[in-house]
DNA sequence: CTATGTAAACAAC
DNA sequence: GTTGTTTACATAG
């Protein structure tokens, strides 16, 4: 982690509203305190605040917190807590002191832990006795919020970061990106069902008599759960694409074969077993088919096929992490979880999903709900940085909304998904596929031209500083990936990464004309862990129109891609390995070869050729650039709001990228996602440095779109700072009543940073970080 | 339009 | 029959 190049590094948030003690807002005043400038660490101890503008509240606070504002973001302290302070408390204190600022004062606290600032790796003890009190405080108050909470006042909504690790896997679960910190769900709550007996097969009729017992025996199971007892009559809220999700991740390579798949949705989900109809399972194989983020490997003997999710998509999402309701023990309330429940129904699922019968609707929560981690581009001050200040050049990532300004101020990068293991969430920026696509943006990109993308987790450790020599994609997964998982932000515009691999898929982005389809088949290089010597298939889906795979031989060459200059469109590299090509490419690609291309769907969105497809009608001429159906990745943020906002919601504000991937993980949506941050890869690529650093609170606009780049790949080549070190936070915006968990980074050594001028860290403001 | 869900045709084993 | 891949179509948002 600590060679993440990124500054302010926000991994995740979660919100949860916060109770409200005081309803009253003062009026609002207007301005940011001033303290948006650069401000000096104010501390100031309980309530000792001064009571100039940014004091407001009155509150006290117990003793030896240090507060200091922001020293880019208006409206925003950091709040120093020593490690065995009450949290609760102090988080009560400094909801009253925003309410009573309103908005003329600070209405956002960062809080951190002067215990211990980085955890590289694990969490120190500092930050972990913060983080447990977080927890716990958070939990504490979701349920009083649920319960208690004023009718209108504070709605409970909890966000379920995407990344969060799974229990199993954990090499997340500490990290604030565990859902659990919310509450805890525990996991069991199903419990096994070891039930399973296949009666059905794909035709069979389900039986649906059985279910009652079912239901009972898991009732038993699954103790305070009515939530489960309602999954086996009640269709879950889940898409296919996230039951795949959680079935694979539950694992602990990772992999499953199609029937462990069949399996284990029964298991969790009786309601398969028992009431769906047997062309689920199809379903399951058409979802498996048809993400990219699925690939299919073979074990070495060819026998076995196992299904696994891409690396660069994989967020490592269970079941645990989004399903289950808060900790049996909790019960206390029933109502909490149910409470609970309600909302994370409300926020994942998909409202219908207690519809029975009939189609499915849509399970999937959508997206805005989701946090997504973002990323702030190294330069970027300290902790956050709100959408809105956030320069534009990182702010490329997504804007899960706008799709259209890019240039807007801010964007901000969300940070793909959290690598189970170690990388560093900065790794994954950078190193996360990209896909690409762009379309928003006609600007050429600033980007440096070449810069390849790797796929491959394959060496995680470098692949900061690989980054900008070359990725490897591999193959051209031209189209971006599938649907969401992107990782990396794309950047807003148009990526046209293609691997270089020989000759063929290379040039994408060059005006050379197509290569051939080829490559459908990629080949990965490296599996991701483990499995080496599994070959994996994947497919490319042409445009949007449905995929199809390749296989992807164990070899490796890698392909280098090529970005493309142009403009129109732009690529941009992600952080991500992947290599996609963007439709872009694959357009170009498939113009010319398409004939003899082996895929049969991606006839539907060559464009260039004939716009019959089916799918897509967009395609079809000219637009290409970046048009694509899968353009997604790219959308430009367009927000620029003010005021900075923690609350998950408003994701699209935040730009980044990765969200798809959040998102889709879990079956979400991801057209958050599509949007890109940058314009382009190379913005993304590019934006460490001076972009960032000024853009965002100084006056991103206008800066340079094209700083933007990302900073995953180059950073580490930049030689960021290696200082930086993570440490989990929270963000209590009481104008939003929400309270966020963040994973911020906060060592950086302020390299780059206008702001703070160089060499200034924020460890000068906060001793207590060192 | 997009994302998702379904169904089904086919191909390979 | 199972597993995969693709099409097509339907629906919801």
């Amino acid at each position: 982690m600590r060679t993440s190049p990124r500054r302010p590094l926000i991994l995740k948030r979660r919100k949860l509203t916060l109770p409200d003690g005081n309803a009253s807002n003062s009026p609002a005043r207007d301005e940011p305190d001033g303290e948006s400038k650069g401000v000096p660490k104010q501390e100031h101890s309980k309530g000792d605040k001064p009571r100039d503008r940014v004091e407001c509240g009155t509150q006290k606070f117990p003793a030896g917190i240090k507060i200091i504002n922001h020293p880019t973001m208006p409206n925003t302290q950091v709040v120093i807590i020593p490690p065995d302070a009450d949290i609760q408390s102090i988080i009560e204190a400094l909801t009253a002191k925003g309410r009573e600022c309103g908005s003329n004062g600070p209405n956002k606290f960062i809080l951190i832990s002067s215990g211990g600032s980085s955890r590289p790796t694990g969490s120190t003890a500092a930050q972990q006795t913060l983080q447990s009190k977080a927890e716990t405080t958070l939990a504490r108050s979701t349920r009083c919020f649920s319960l208690r909470a004023p009718s209108g006042a504070s709605r409970l909504s909890v966000c379920f970061p995407a990344g969060s690790g799974e229990a199993t896997s954990s090499g997340l679960d500490n990290s604030l990106t565990n859902i659990q910190w919310l509450g805890k769900m525990s996991s069991d709550g199903l419990g096994p069902c070891t039930v399973k007996q296949e009666m059905e097969k794909e035709n069979q009729t389900p039986v649906q008599e059985t279910i009652k017992i079912e239901e009972d025996s898991i009732a038993a199971t699954a103790t305070s759960s009515s939530l489960w007892q309602d999954s086996i009559s009640e269709r879950p809220p889940y898409s296919y694409m996230a039951m795949i999700q959680f079935a694979i991740n539950s694992t602990e390579k990772k992999r499953m074969t199609l029937k462990d798949i069949y399996t284990w949705i029964e298991d969790h989900f009786p309601y398969f077993k028992y009431v769906a109809k047997p062309g689920w399972k199809n379903s399951i194989r058409h979802n498996l088919s048809l993400h990219d983020m699925f690939v299919r490997e073979t074990s070495a003997n060819g026998k076995i096929s196992f299904w696994t999710i891409h690396p660069d998509a994989n967020r490592y999402l269970t079941l645990d992490q989004v399903f289950k309701p808060l900790d049996a023990g909790s019960p206390t309330s029933p109502e909490y979880s149910e409470s609970v429940r309600l909302s994370l129904c409300r926020t994942l699922a998909d409202p219908f999903s207690s519809l029975p019968g009939r189609k499915m609707k849509p399970l999937l929560p959508r997206v805005s709900s989701y946090l997504v981690p973002i990323q702030f581009p190294v330069s970027q001050p300290l902790i956050l940085q709100s959408s809105l200040k956030v320069p534009q050049p990182m702010a490329q990532g997504a804007s899960l909304s706008g799709s259209e300004a890019i240039r807007s101020s801010k964007r901000v990068r969300i940070a793909p998904k959290v690598l189970p293991s170690t990388e560093e969430p900065s790794s994954y920026l950078t190193t996360g596929p990209v896909k690409e696509k762009s379309h928003c943006d006609e600007r050429p990109p600033p980007f440096a031209p070449t810069q390849s993308v790797k796929e491959n987790n394959s060496q995680p450790g470098e692949a900061p500083a690989s980054f900008p020599a070359a990725l490897c994609i591999k193959e051209e997964k031209e189209d971006s990936y599938p649907d969401k998982w992107l990782p990396s932000f794309p950047p807003v515009s148009s990526i046209k990464e293609e691997p270089v691999q020989s000759d063929e898929e290379t040039g994408l982005l060059l005006p050379v004309p197509c290569v051939k389809r080829e490559k459908h088949f990629t080949v990965l290089k490296s599996p991701p862990r483990g499995v080496s010597d599994t070959v994996i298939i994947k497919r490319r889906k042409m445009g949007r129109s449905r995929r199809k795979q390749h296989l992807v031989l164990p070899c490796s060459e890698e392909p280098v891609l090529v970005l493309p200059e142009s403009g129109g469109s732009d690529s941009f590299r992600l952080a991500s390995d992947l290599p996609f090509l963007q439709e872009t490419q694959s357009l170009e690609l498939s113009c010319s070869q398409e004939e003899g291309g082996p895929f049969k769907t991606p006839v539907k969105e060559m464009f260039c050729k004939l716009p019959v497809s089916s799918t897509p009608s967009k395609v079809p001429t000219a637009t290409p650039p970046m048009g694509g159906p899968d353009s997604w990745r790219f959308a430009p943020i367009a927000k620029e709001s003010s005021e900075l906002d923690f609350s998950p919601v408003r994701t699209p504000q935040v730009p980044f990228t990765s969200l798809q991937e959040n998102l889709d993980l879990l079956g979400f949506n991801s057209t958050p996602l599509k949007n890109s941050l940058f314009d382009s890869p190379r913005q993304l690529l590019q934006t460490e440095s001076n972009d960032m650093v000024s853009g965002p609170l100084t006056s991103s606009p206008a800066s340079n779109p094209e700083s933007t780049k990302q900073s995953s790949p180059e950073l580490p080549a930049s030689g960021l700072p290696e200082n930086q070190s993570l440490m989990e936070g929270l963000v209590l915006d009481t104008m939003n009543n929400s309270l966020s968990k963040i994973l911020l980074d906060i060592s950086f050594s302020g390299l780059e940073d206008d702001i703070l001028g160089p060499e200034m860290s924020w460890s000068q403001f906060i001793p207590e970080l060192r």
